[in-house]
DNA sequence: TCTCAATCAAGAGCACCGCTCACAATTTAG
DNA sequence: CTAAATTGTGAGCGGTGCTCTTGATTGAGA
């Protein structure tokens, strides 16, 4: 089985893409409620049964997209962090938050899909949690390069409310005092708390720019992290 | 039309409390898309079209859904902060926030159907921004009686992010100056960030006791908002 | 080279969905 | 008492996800 070169194998391979390729366009357009295998084959113009040879199911197709999209964003946000100077701590932090907010404007039915309300009946496999971490790893990478130049007492903070296997993937985090984590995963929450708000039409009403908004976000973060 | 109290108006509105009862257990069991039409009518032992006398769409059913969503969260918040003292400023935000929470994790389904993906075609009619104001002004009614106690400079900060509408609606806000509410809002974003990414599965293999995380952000902001 | 098993495409079909419509029954209003 | 408005019904349309049978194609081993 999978003999790995097959032509036949190679043809799978450019259907499958092909198939993920349509439903991309259909998420981006209609988002994911309106994302149908039917639709899909037919744009393709291949039977509607067809399509189950390479995606058993809907939910199936949905979890190849929502891993997409964190590979998406994910690789957005690396890019943006990566082109700042490594030595402007707040650069990279300006640069990652505001990658993040930008992307989830210019796609906003793949941030939907990977940060609003789940599918029924999903659970991630191992593949998706690795792609969803890419963005706190750029986040928590910034906090650890900020504690390396202001070195603290380690140890200092509450116990317990972290996850003790975040610390033992990222060896560095050791080096950052926990009080230090737990407000970066609470600038993260507040990150995509604020693109929600914007994005799902929260802040009508309230905040009018909500560009100045989310610069004071970011602004105000990196201050309080940062130093 | 509307004659308002004839047996006939009162059996409408009976038949529309059933079928909204039936609709919010369906919510409450299988989320918003599991929600169907023809199973309420099921359930109630009327034709499927028969539904349609009393909900022209299953938009308009899931609008009501989201109006009560909204008053019943709004109650509840409401609730447990009028239980406190008024001069305990720090117990009043601390039950509103925890309220929340609590409501939110108590009714996942209705939480999600709020605060997470919009359905597609909905806007909201005006009823609902009312209902979905109860919450944010329960906890700006908090800020206000802060900054009653702590008299500051109402013209300090940065102007042109807020709504205007916002300071008008509520007239005593111009007491607050407007970086303290842009705070509270950024803590209202916060607030909801947190409640989401712990419903809908973000936190998990990051922070372990959502509890404690969760109480650390309330007391924390306590301190920011209401000195 | 032939054979046989694996793969794949197609179509019919099932159960469900939202929604519409014509029609009959009933109730209300004038 | 009559006419209009309201309500319930069942059939039906087009759509969905998904399954199954059938038939064709392909590729690897004897």
């Amino acid at each position: 089985m999978a003999t790995g070169r097959g032509a036949r194998a190679i043809a799978r391979q450019q259907i499958t893409a092909e198939i993920l390729t349509e439903a991309k366009a259909q998420l981006a357009r209609d988002g994911a409620s309106g994302l149908s295998l039917r639709s899909i084959a037919r744009t393709l113009e291949m039977s509607s049964s067809a399509i189950y040879r390479y995606f058993a199911s809907r939910d199936e197709l949905l979890t190849a997209l929502i891993l997409d999209a964190y590979n998406d964003l994910g690789a957005t946000v690396e890019a943006a962090e990566a082109a700042v100077e490594r030595s402007d701590l707040r650069g990279r932090w300006l640069a990652a938050t505001r990658a993040t907010r930008a992307w989830a404007r210019a796609e906003p039915h793949a941030y939907a899909l990977i940060y609003g309300t789940p599918v029924p009946n999903y659970v991630a496999p191992q593949s998706t949690i690795s792609a969803a971490s890419r963005v706190p790893i750029v986040l928590v990478g910034i906090l650890i390069a900020a504690a390396r130049e202001h070195p603290m007492d380690p140890s200092s903070g509450p116990t317990g409310v972290l996850d003790p296997g975040v610390l033992d993937t990222i060896d560095q985090l050791a080096q950052v005092p926990e009080a230090k984590i737990i407000h970066g995963i609470r600038a993260w929450n507040e990150l995509f708390g604020i693109i929600s708000f914007e994005l799902f039409g929260h802040l009508v009403g309230s905040v009018a720019d909500t560009e100045a908004y989310f610069e004071q976000f970011c602004h105000e973060t990196a201050d309080r992290l940062l130093t």
